[in-house]
DNA sequence: TGCCTGCCATGCTTGCCGGTCATGGACACG
DNA sequence: CGTGTCCATGACCGGCAAGCATGGCAGGCA
């Protein structure tokens, strides 16, 4: 049934004159005797009295019309359901980002995103590259905020990708290191240096995505957190190398370097959603918030 | 919008794919693909994404899912009302009568009625003819159980009138009384006989309708109750005009005689309800009721 | 009482909507 | 690399649902 008759039959109803109804809603009379007529042969059963002036509801039409009211209030709340989705009040955002990435930028843009549209429920889990797209492939997430190196591609086929930054790889001297005043270095600068490394093989995978020249860092000293790290480098002991995401602005004790082009591995970050899907309205708001929240300090 | 397509959008969500749901619902898959194509025309956002397999839901189509489903459940729901208000599965009789009616007609059916229907909401009011009527006429009644005689008559315009009986008026003498053993008697045999009166002008009432011949009875105790009125007659203090609905079965201690075809008032015994409205569907429900109960003493 | 008016139903016509049929394109599968 | 499956779409058509006009009915008023 189309709900048309609803609405025809509740102005009825309410008006109790079928030409009044067919005024209000801009239809012929006969339009209007028509379709309660059909109404009533779809219920089975007339729903008014025709009175010598207007009609009157029948029991059955008594009966049937708060479930009319009902219906087609629910059709205006579906409609606005979409709406709300649409404009972004209401729905729900749920992002997945990689370590360095919930450092600064993604915190950032969430909260930006938030002032803008407070009604969407938004969430973040941490992860992993590959477990993030696992959680798009499985409905799990939303969107994610990727990292794409040259050694660990991403199907495109699978996954559609926003090009956010291309993150630089710093390396953190102390103040009074030789370097210090040097805007970039080369990585055969700092054969002789002392790495302070995060793991035994951290470093290596912080560079080995980008050299063809296997540049191997010495590495006396491991510090698992960032915070000992650039303690160690602050005190003089050694330099790190650092993923550009991981600074929340410029710390004061060490200096940051950046490396010479060529040797700058190359780290693309990515917003990631699943390749064939439309993503939710939600998605489209917050790209311009992440993209808006990135330091120049981070970008190549 | 066609409640058809939510129940297509509902299928093709169950199902996950436009042909299967096409089969389903006996549709071409071309049919399908075009109402999805409205349904989202019309909510203005995808409600599927197209997959090389099938079809998943977008946001949008899972915010309006819930809605959809309620929205033909309550339409079922709709139907089902008023269905029930046919089968006398659900519904209400409010039953309007004058006071002997009350006495065992009305509540015989009306019992009667409700082990046929007990689903219904059976309630009932005593009144007076007129203000019986009008109970009808502002819809604070759904039938009257009503009498009419010569002297007042009812606007057959604006009533239609079911005919139940022709009530009998009785005159109720002791066992010893010298008339007892007759089957009927005239007025006129009575015209030295004391009438137990109900109230001073009672006995009038009962009488003025039919007689043109003034026949005034002797009246000597009033006595307001049928109970004393009869317990009167009993004792032999007079004998006592009674209309015969107000009697349940026979007495054991008087005698209940027929007067004579001239000289019975007619009081017509009608179910009345508005003229030029469909009266509820318990309505017709109750009439064979009524008339079942009618006691043959009481019937002309 | 008879005319007029307001209300609803209905025969007739027409335009459009919503089906089917047939085809095409995209993509997974063997 | 063909083949089958799935969805979209152009062409077509039948029926539905509008509008227009008319008719019947009843109430109000002169």
């Amino acid at each position: 049934m189309d709900t048309i008759l609803l609405d025809v039959f509740r102005t009825v109803a309410h008006l109790g004159s079928i030409t009044a109804a067919a005024r209000r809603l801009r239809f012929t009379q006969s339009a209007v005797s028509r379709q309660i007529a059909a109404l009533e042969a779809d219920v089975g059963a007339r729903v008014f009295d025709r009175l010598p002036r207007g009609v009157a509801l029948t029991e059955e039409g008594r009966a049937l019309l708060p479930h009319a009211d009902a219906i087609l209030d629910r059709l205006v709340a579906a409609h606005r359901a979409v709406d709300d989705l649409h404009t972004l009040n209401a729905g729900r955002l749920r992002v997945g980002a990689f370590p360095t990435a919930v450092a600064a930028l993604v915190p950032r843009a969430l909260a930006s995103f938030r002032r803008a549209y407070p009604e969407v429920a938004v969430s973040l889990v941490e992860g992993l590259t590959p477990t993030l797209l696992e959680r798009l492939a499985t409905g799990d997430a939303d969107v994610a905020v990727v990292s794409e190196s040259p050694a660990g591609p991403i199907d495109p086929d699978r996954y559609t990708l926003h090009h956010i930054l291309d993150e630089r790889l710093l390396v953190a001297v102390s103040r009074t290191h030789r370097l210090a005043r040097r805007r970039t270095v080369r990585l055969s600068d700092l054969e002789d240096d002392s790495f302070i490394a995060g793991s035994a093989d951290a470093e290596e995978t912080l560079l080995r995505a980008s050299l063809p020249t296997g540049f191997r860092p010495r590495i006396d000293i491991v510090a698992a957190e960032w915070t000992g790290k650039l303690g160690c480098v602050a005190a003089g002991l050694g330099v790190a190398l650092v993923p550009a995401l991981a600074m929340r602005g410029t710390p004061t004790d060490i200096i940051l370097l950046r490396l010479h082009r060529d040797d700058e591995p190359t780290r693309r970050i990515h917003l990631a959603t699943l390749a064939g899907r439309t993503p939710p309205p939600a998605v489209a708001g917050f790209l311009p918030h992440l993209t808006s929240s990135v330091d120049p300090l981070w970008a190549r």
